[in-house]
DNA sequence: TTTTGAAGGTGTATAATGCACACTTAATAA
DNA sequence: TTATTAAGTGTGCATTATACACCTTCAAAA
């Protein structure tokens, strides 16, 4: 039997006395995909790279990690740089660290998932200009592993929206229930019958319906809901409730 | 409508010219929380370190990423270098990077967790002294942010057993039913009815059951199964079929 | 003023799944 | 032979999921 203090089993597991001095150190960074809802259709954006490596190519937003912040933070501060919103809807999805994944150097990649309510927030567009919106079924190829963060990200989301109300952080606070079936649609990707969705919608028992109208789509109108997050966590807490679409 | 040219634009999302020279550089961990399943119970591999900072207390197994790997290396390496054990289920789970998480130097740890079937894989206990397989109930308060990765594992591990057959990977090859449900008991924490396990399992069609019996537990004795692995992903490819217990 | 078009709004019946539940069988040891 | 212990097996009820079609509203066009 080993025992820790053979020299070969301290080096693989990174045990020196004056702590950790001697092991390589990486760069970190982090990546953003950040999903909106705009238009009736779920949308990613991306930025044109006008710098080496990959310059001219179409990436995720990202940016490095600072030595006083966490990844959150760091999360936080690149989205807010890009679209001078905080506040931000943003989980961290995995960490890809392939060797050759950034031809410039040797860089781990955090990446996060960010929802933005596009419409609502009247930030005055993108804050840099090489920024677009593309339609999630229409986004071009990405530099280095950034599809498959997508590909991972969008997952995510799938699995998120069917089981914690995080839908609503890409809708304005009034919104239809139309509005609300084709973000669902949208993000999975297939179409849900009309009467069941608005069934199991309001079996939930989260949403308030208001006396308004969204008189903008037709003649009719539609009645404008809010979602409810007091009595979804009291609900949560109280009795076990737990959300699934 | 700021530019990517903008200085500070260019600071925060990390963009320079050298590729990414200036950056802060940041050591990076991996830590295991190694699952095991023995004597019908579930257990976590834990290890007493020796060295500082936190001398004397309870620990995930850790390492180091090296510059010639990845982190799914890493996280090999380290599994092997505890246990001798390599074609290890292993996944990624979430990485952790408060500033102060180490006492001793800034470390962002990206955890994983591990699957080891202990009965069958009669490797030489533990390659290191100081690791101890612990009930899974009653582990002990664990240093820095490791009861937290060990938690949030937990989490995981129930929800991946529930919709992936990985349970398998803590099974030795041939098991019985009782076997199979005591795992499950373990990994949600909650009794399950006889019957309806065996329905469920049965209605799945992914085991075969062997014409060789289990002798040790009962007097009448226990059929073995083993898991059809081929069977299963060409369900898998075939019909869209989706394990769920 | 009547007609038309386009989206909104609403309920039921059937199928599938989940869940509760108890007795018989086999084999060994006393 | 009988007492003990775990193995093995099926049904009925409750809940949930899914398929499905018609009427309403109101503005614009005829």
């Amino acid at each position: 039997m080993k025992t820790v203090e053979d020299l070969e089993v301290k080096e693989n597991l990174g045990m020196h006395l004056n702590y950790y001095q001697k092991e390589d150190q990486v760069l970190l960074a982090v990546d953003c995909i950040i999903f909106g809802f705009e238009k009736e259709r779920l949308k990613i954006l991306l930025i044109k790279r006008n710098f080496e490596p990959e310059k001219g190519k179409w990436s995720l937003i990202g940016g490095f990690l600072k030595k006083n912040e966490d990844l959150d933070q760091a999360a936080d501060r690149v989205l807010e740089t890009l679209t001078g919103l905080n506040d931000v809807y943003l989980e961290q999805l995995h960490t890809y660290s392939t060797i050759d994944r950034d031809p410039g150097q040797r860089t781990v990649s955090v990446a996060y998932f960010a929802l933005i309510d596009v419409d609502s927030h009247r930030f005055d567009g993108i804050q840099i200009d090489a920024a677009h919106w593309f339609d999630i079924k229409d986004a071009p190829d990405l530099i280095f592993d950034h599809n498959e963060m997508v590909r991972k990200a969008k997952a995510r989301l799938r699995r998120r929206a069917l089981t914690k109300p995080i839908g609503f952080e890409l809708l304005p606070e009034k919104f239809t229930m139309r509005q609300l079936q084709n973000l669902y649609e949208s993000i999975l990707d297939k179409k849900l019958d009309k009467r069941n969705f608005i069934n199991k919608i309001n079996s939930l028992d989260i949403l308030v319906k208001l006396d308004e109208k969204d008189m903008s789509v037709s003649r009719k109108g539609a009645y404008l809901y809010i979602f409810d997050k007091d009595k979804y966590e009291k609900k949560v807490q109280e009795d076990g409730f737990s959300f699934k679409i």
